[in-house]
DNA sequence: ATGGTGGAGCTTCCA
């Protein structure tokens, strides 16, 4: 059997939930895994998913800021739910399809603007959640998971217009990009995006500040879909839309997608 | 040279 996956920074459901329903009806992956719902999970507008063939729902929110959820065609059950770093924020969920497989969607914190711990606490903060990110998955081999989300780091040379230009800019820089692959390496985990596509710029997300986000092209990779290794032979037809980012009030970040045959 | 835009909602925080 395949079933398909996406994930999506949605940047509010509420006000975005008609193009989640776009999304639902055009690509209709089995699973659909939202970071930023910016919503109280009693608010999740859940009717109009449902009609689309979405009964299921893991999630977990707060008022205004971060909220993940996980949207799935089939039975899916809550498995956990992390606080990394302590910060008692909704940044993650997991559940187990009925296949076997978990899926983990995470929002990593952004880490605001200085990359120095000195200096701002955010940075911090970030790190922290990747080192205890990092040490739950040694303590806690994953297998037969995947993990999606916004990670809010862009880890390789050509997950960003310019590797040199962002070296300092908080996403890119090497202590992060250090910490996340230490988080990669205790859980096993395999990059499908990368597996799919090895050559060339991809990216997820696009500033709203810029004048003219696709023609100036300026982005980042900061959303990803990782499977353990024993699965990770499974995975496939990765795809980045790109489209999506130019949709009527848009997120400022596109849905990355893959499937599984399992 | 250090803005620029967007969402939530607590006129400011967060991305």
């Amino acid at each position: 059997m395949t079933f398909s996956l996406a994930t999506w920074n949605i940047n509010s459901v509420r006000l975005r939930s008609g193009l989640v329903e776009r999304l639902m009806t055009e690509d209709a992956p089995d699973v659909l895994c939202l970071q930023e719902c910016k919503s109280p999970v009693e608010l999740i507008p859940m009717e109009a998913f449902h009609a689309l063939g979405y009964h299921h729902m893991i999630a977990r929110g707060q008022k205004g800021y971060n909220g993940v959820a996980i949207l799935s065609k089939q039975p899916i059950e809550e498995v956990c739910s992390f606080d990394f770093a302590g910060l008692g924020h909704a940044r993650h969920i997991a559940g187990r399809l009925e296949n076997g497989v978990t899926v983990h969607n995470f929002y990593v914190p952004a880490g605001g603007d200085i990359p120095d711990r000195e200096k701002n606490e955010k940075f911090g903060q970030k790190l922290d959640y990747l080192t205890e990110m990092r040490d739950w998955w040694h303590a806690n081999a994953p297998e037969k998971a995947i993990m999606v989300g916004d990670l809010n780091i862009a880890p390789r040379e050509d997950d960003v217009w310019s590797h040199k230009q962002l070296l300092k800019i908080v996403s890119h820089t090497p202590i992060e990009v250090e910490h996340l692959a230490q988080a990669q390496d205790a859980g096993n985990w395999v990059d499908i995006t990368r597996q799919d596509i090895p050559e060339g710029q991809i990216y997820s997300w696009w500033s709203y500040r810029a004048k003219d986000w696709s023609g100036a092209d300026k982005g980042r990779r900061l959303d990803h879909i990782w499977a353990t290794k024993d699965i990770a032979n499974a995975g496939h037809s990765s795809r980045i839309r790109r489209d999506v980012r130019g949709w009527e009030q848009p997120s400022d970040h596109a849905p990355v997608f893959a499937s599984f045959d399992l």
